[in-house]
DNA sequence: AGTAGCAGAGGCCGAGATAG
DNA sequence: CTATCTCGGCCTCTGCTACT
């Protein structure tokens, strides 16, 4: 339990301050808050949505001893209020990749089965606007392999994307790119021939040398640090210090990049109307939306 | 609308494999 | 052997979403 360690940090701070947790009080809470805002000894000041959430640790800890903490208490709104407006900014928002940056991107990569692993991740990621947990997460074909988050089945006309997501299941239909160089479906069908992959984790290791596909699933922690070396190495943003570079791209561009150049909202809509299926081809010859097209790929 | 809870993202560090 | 590289484990912070 996350709100464990809630409790811990705020009986620290308690014995630092010479005070007792027990019973609650609405101003020694408040007085904790604002600390943590604060950012005493040092140590890096939280944001007001990760302090609301603290409070959230606190008052359930309280209940489970039987106490009662008033979250809506003058002291503790009044201090929760000037934190917010102190600290109110727009939201940090990651930079997005654009297709052109995409490409010079995977231009970086080698030649070698790692190259042709990253440029499919990079590739795909970007056409399906996928989060690094679900690009990690596709198995080829539907199978329970651990781990596994969804799958993918490539056809004629391009590749469909099933993700199971905590709301339940969708699909993206991944269309083919205008060259092959851009053409995720190409570089996916690549990499999977070359690694001799027939099912499982369609991303799995390599090793060092970048000629075996080992057997186990990627980390996602690889995608992440996949987009930050190869933005790195294609020189985007070069105009920014290195430190501002890296921190600027992070394993969400590529689904943020997707969002901005076709303009969707930012979510994928489980209930939007399917189109009458009647008189419809099948399903997957359809690929009625091409995603990578209008990611400009 | 506000809250609680979940899960995604990044930092740090170390394990394991391989190169020299 | 040591150096280097890739990647995962574990942690914290925080954004998102379901629930009330």
């Amino acid at each position: 339990m996350a709100y464990g360690r809630d409790w811990a940090h705020f009986t620290r701070w308690c014995r630092l301050k010479g005070v007792d947790p027990l019973p609650p009080s609405a101003e020694l809470i408040a007085l904790y808050l604002s600390d943590l805002a604060a950012a005493p000894d040092g140590a890096r000041a939280l944001s007001a949505a990760t302090i609301d959430r603290r409070l959230s640790g606190l008052v359930w800890n309280y209940t489970q001893r039987g106490l009662f903490l008033d979250r809506k208490s003058r002291e503790i709104i009044a201090v929760l209020t000037e934190i917010r407006q102190r600290q109110a900014r727009p939201p940090a928002r990651k930079e997005a990749i654009r297709a052109d940056e995409i490409l010079a991107m995977t231009a970086t990569l080698p030649h070698d089965l790692r190259g042709l692993r990253d440029r499919a991740i990079l590739l795909l990621g970007y056409a399906g606007g996928l989060r690094r947990s679900e690009i990690v997460g596709l198995d080829l074909r539907s199978g329970d392999a651990p781990g596994s988050g969804g799958h993918v089945e490539i056809f004629q006309g391009g590749a469909l994307v099933t993700l199971n997501g905590r709301t339940g299941r969708h699909e993206i239909e991944v269309g083919r790119g205008s060259t092959k160089r851009s053409c995720p479906v190409h570089a996916l069908e690549q990499w999977l021939d070359f690694a001799r992959i027939e099912s499982g984790p369609v991303f799995t290791r390599v090793s060092r040398d970048g000629k075996r596909a080992l057997d186990t699933r990627l980390n996602d922690r690889h995608i992440a640090r996949l987009i930050k070396r190869t933005a790195l190495d294609a020189g985007l943003r070069a105009e920014l210090p290195e430190k501002d570079r890296l921190a600027l791209f992070s394993g969400h561009s590529l689904r943020a990049g997707l969002i901005n150049s076709i303009g969707l909202d930012g979510r994928h809509d489980p209930k939007s109307p399917e189109p009458s299926t009647a008189d419809a081809p099948p399903r997957r010859e359809r690929f009625r939306m091409n995603l990578t097209r209008a990611a400009g790929l």
